[in-house]
DNA sequence: TATGAATGAGAATTCATTCAT
DNA sequence: CATGAATGAATTCTCATTCAT
């Protein structure tokens, strides 16, 4: 079906493009249609760009859940939530980062918002695993909003940095070093 | 002069609507000059907005320097780096953030390249301090350009999600958040 | 189709007033379509005009073509050729001159050579009639290539001139004045 | 004076891209004058181009009287004009060029018209010499204009093509050349 | 379902010219 | 004499979208 080879297109063009730069044309022509094909299974391009939002969102936050269920210690949890969302930076590199950083206003005020909020819902899906943590007495009594923002935030900067400098280190390690920053931060002693 | 004008108007408008939704019609529109001003300051768009980020990264690394010869201890250095780095992020929200994070394809080549030397300049500048503090033994063996790199992302991440969440505390309170969280990370006791 | 359209009218549009003055959106005026439909046909302006040139270089190429298959004396071959190229001046007469005059600075570098070689390709074309010639013992030894190109630019100057002065001869007049000339010369009596 | 380098200059530029790419910028650029100065010298653009065209044609007319004067047969008399238009084609070829082919309807009207009447004098000057020939009973019954036009053209056609392929002969052998076509034709016995 | 020709509202850029100094 | 900042009309090109088939 056409429609499906359309989204792994786009999930590409706007990649390699970002939002703006990115064209329906070249969509069109990689995904080996007609450009009225897309118009016909999408109402413009903005609402093509949610469905993939949606669904990338949709994908981690599945993983994510299924963790949940699976009893796992808080430290094993976050582990995992490195794990899936680094995967997610380093997989789709430049789509998560449009997500989460090049949502402007040059788009459809209506699924603007709708975006935003899937951006939200999943920073408040984050926090709420951290609350969590709090409730067990486990983690610092912090604004686990600010800081599960604050974490995807370092992740997809981290991951940008580490895709134009691959020599800095293995995937491994990236991964390790998340877990102790955010864990236990920079300093060998506490701060405080 | 209006040299000065349209900066401050770029400025705002890049801010506003990101790198590709700003027009130069829109700057010489709101500086109040002709279009044909922009382009006897500026050779184009890209070099008009390059100028804007190496001031702003400009004016942030005078700020750091000059703390780095009042010879503060590593706790306040990097204190004062989150301030400095929240004055950016929360003053220029937006363009900060396109700095850091919009940096895309359908830039001139050229001026792209340039522009991300001067935030890898900057990555590498804060690197340095962090740098500095391991050698003192007071930070952990990490990588200090990821960590740098993380921090930027981190704190840019965060300060949008505080811009467009006001009620979640106040702006000392960030700051204090941040320095806990990047010091000594979530957890209570070390992680590992 | 509006493509056949288009063409035609920018035959005209560049004919009137060269290339750098002829404008695309005069061209989409008097075609009567959308600016927007040039560019859907033709990638610019540059490879519009290449367009034309092809096909005007095409059409007189194939009526040469024809004449040299129908075994004619060489007289009559040189006579033939004259006409055709008459025809060519006096009825596209800018356009025609547009290709062997205009061909300047400031087109697309690649479409540029691509013109350039096409007219190099008919001026050598030319010559290699002028070369039967002179193998047949009789034409005079002379470069081939400089005088088809010699014959081309006095053929396009005396058009222009005698477009801007019809009261000085017929046409049939013109073709007879250019036979000689270049035939026999101005003299009288060789001046060797 | 600053006038004197602004002429110079202006040949240089008109040269390198044609009338419509030459932009006054570059000619001031170049010149090391401000771009007020251009006008302040001269009233436009294309006053400062005609300037340079009469100076040019002035040139040549001067040199061809200069000959008139000294009683040399037409043979020698045609000679000569053929070594000065070579001069003034291959020294200033872009320049000539664009007098004698890129007249078009984008210069002011009533400049082009000045320029146009230039060009005409200078064609009829030349056949005023071919005329005397007639009389003489030297050359053949053709119409002189359109002789002289058709001579400009070829030469100027031919000097463009010797320009773009040196290879294909010395500057002497190309006057040769020439001296032998326009007097004597392609044929090796006369074609009547 | 799918097409692709056609659209037209922008957007960046160029450049001859003006004018206060 | 000379300047150079400022202008704005004109120009090329882009691209999301529409619509008849």
């Amino acid at each position: 079906m056409s429609k499906e080879k359309i989204i792994q297109t786009a999930v590409e063009v706007f990649s390699e493009n970002g939002y703006h730069r990115a064209s329906m044309d070249e969509i069109a022509l990689r995904a080996n249609v007609a450009k009225g094909t897309l118009y016909y299974h999408f109402p413009g391009k903005a609402q093509l760009f949610k469905t993939l939002v949606k669904d990338g969102f949709q994908e981690i936050i599945d993983k994510v859940q299924a963790d949940l269920k699976a009893n796992l210690t808080l430290e094993e949890q976050i582990k995992r939530i490195i794990r899936h969302n680094l995967d997610l930076f380093l997989e789709s590199s430049r789509l998560a980062h449009i997500v989460f950083n090049e949502l402007s206003n040059g788009i459809d005020q209506e699924v603007l918002e709708e975006l935003k909020k899937l951006r939200i819902d999943y920073i408040h899906f984050l926090a709420s695993v951290l609350e969590e943590g709090k409730h067990e007495g486990v983690l610092r009594d912090v604004n686990c909003n600010l800081a599960a923002a604050g974490i995807v935030g370092m992740l997809d900067s981290a991951c940008n940095y580490f895709l134009n400098n691959k020599h800095e280190g293995s995937r491994d390690q990236i991964e390790q070093f998340f877990y102790t920053i955010i864990t236990s931060g920079l300093f060998l002693t506490s701060g405080e």
